[in-house]
DNA sequence: CCGCGAACTGCAACCTGTTCTAATTCTCCA
DNA sequence: TGGAGAATTAGAACAGGTTGCAGTTCGCGG
């Protein structure tokens, strides 16, 4: 754990960073998503990582704290891309229940699609420590705008910054009531102790038991 | 990850082990707390353990699949013994939703009283494999069986095996976004994104929020 | 009491995340 | 253009989880 760094991180930072150096950072985050995707987390060997990007391994410890930090930086590449698609063309349901199961279909698809890099990043995610935390919150951030959004049936906003929070305390409380459910589902489904369709089952069941009481 | 061990673990399994053997057992895994209570998860090194429990490395193995077995199997103790505490003394409040925050109080300040080994459990869990998914599903079934006896007002039932189910489907479901939610949270807790105050309170706004529509 | 197989032990080896270092190569300004 | 300072590299080194193994000890049926 070395105690600073540019992490290239996320929507916080202020990069500085010439192109080569943001090439390089691709080729990293792209060769650690295809070994994710071959064998999970365990097949992301930084060594190999490291290899297949062209870039020495102390190279890749400049800009990423650790493995775990590269695997979260991936994923909110992929969570900001979906922020974009549902700033473009939200769920349509006139029902705000229907919007939110679709919404969280539309995001476990997403990072299942991959399943390995799924599983990879998911634990990567649970077990990330503090230093990672600023990842971990925009990614929280990012999510709870979408719901925010399906919640009252409008476009997600995908420009303001994330340090801007939105929405009514009771709207915050179901984003982060429905984010945790999906975490945590997530986490079931990635030590094996349910099949994919359980955390998307689980998330329409908990969207009608927490909206029951409101449209 | 070797594919059958005799795993101690849990309330599944049919020991058939020695007096001699359940006391190394039992001295491993208390060496085991006591090192992450000094410096949670990577102050638990296998190599001291089994030096503290004057015992072979490889004996641990022979009892333990992983590092984030033997922690698992010790968070598994304690929930086990919240169970036995809470069926002996219930929760007295005659409102459903106080006795579930009484509850979710409860088990917080149980596991975080000891925070190192909170949090070394915690990156167990996160981070266990399909392996340890029966550990797991021994903890998600107790705590299981302790939210629908706090629902109803009852005390808890300790004897019944965990594999019987309890409740109806929606007290199962209320059970699980509970559990879904409390674990996320805590997950959060331990990657330094909240302190631990913010877990209790989004246990007695989400319980609230759940149980708004009924008692 | 004997002898056998299982349980243990001590220890070396392997693997991979992480750190460190001594070159080497870039970049960019004076 | 020359060179200072940052970035990069190759590779060694360290740490701790995990595995394998040869030898020793234990428990128990005969």
């Amino acid at each position: 754990m070395t105690t600073d760094a540019p992490v290239p991180a996320s929507e916080f930072s202020q990069p500085r960073l010439a192109v080569s150096q943001l090439k390089r950072i691709r080729r990293i985050v792209d060769a650690a998503i295809e070994l994710a995707e071959t064998g999970g987390f365990e097949a992301v060997r930084l060594r190999d990582v490291a290899d297949a990007s062209g870039v020495a391994l102390g190279t890749l410890y400049k800009y990423f704290r650790s493995k775990e930090d590269v695997l979260l930086f991936a994923v909110n590449e992929d969570n900001e891309q979906l922020l974009q698609i549902l700033a473009a063309r939200p769920p349509e349901s006139a029902l705000a229940t229907e919007r939110l199961v679709e919404l969280f279909a539309r995001a476990t698809r997403g990072l299942t699609r991959r399943p390995h890099f799924a599983r990879a990043v998911l634990r990567a995610i649970a077990a990330s420590e503090a230093a990672s935390a600023v990842q971990q919150a925009a990614f929280h951030l990012r999510m709870s705008r979408m719901i925010v959004a399906a919640l009252r049936g409008e476009p997600a906003d995908a420009t303001t910054p994330l340090s801007v929070l939105v929405g009514s305390e009771r709207e915050r409380l179901i984003a982060r009531v429905l984010q945790h459910v999906w975490f945590s589902s997530l986490i079931g489904w990635a030590s094996g102790l349910h099949p994919i369709a359980t955390v998307t089952e689980s998330m329409q069941e908990t969207i009608e038991l927490v909206l029951e009481s409101r449209g």
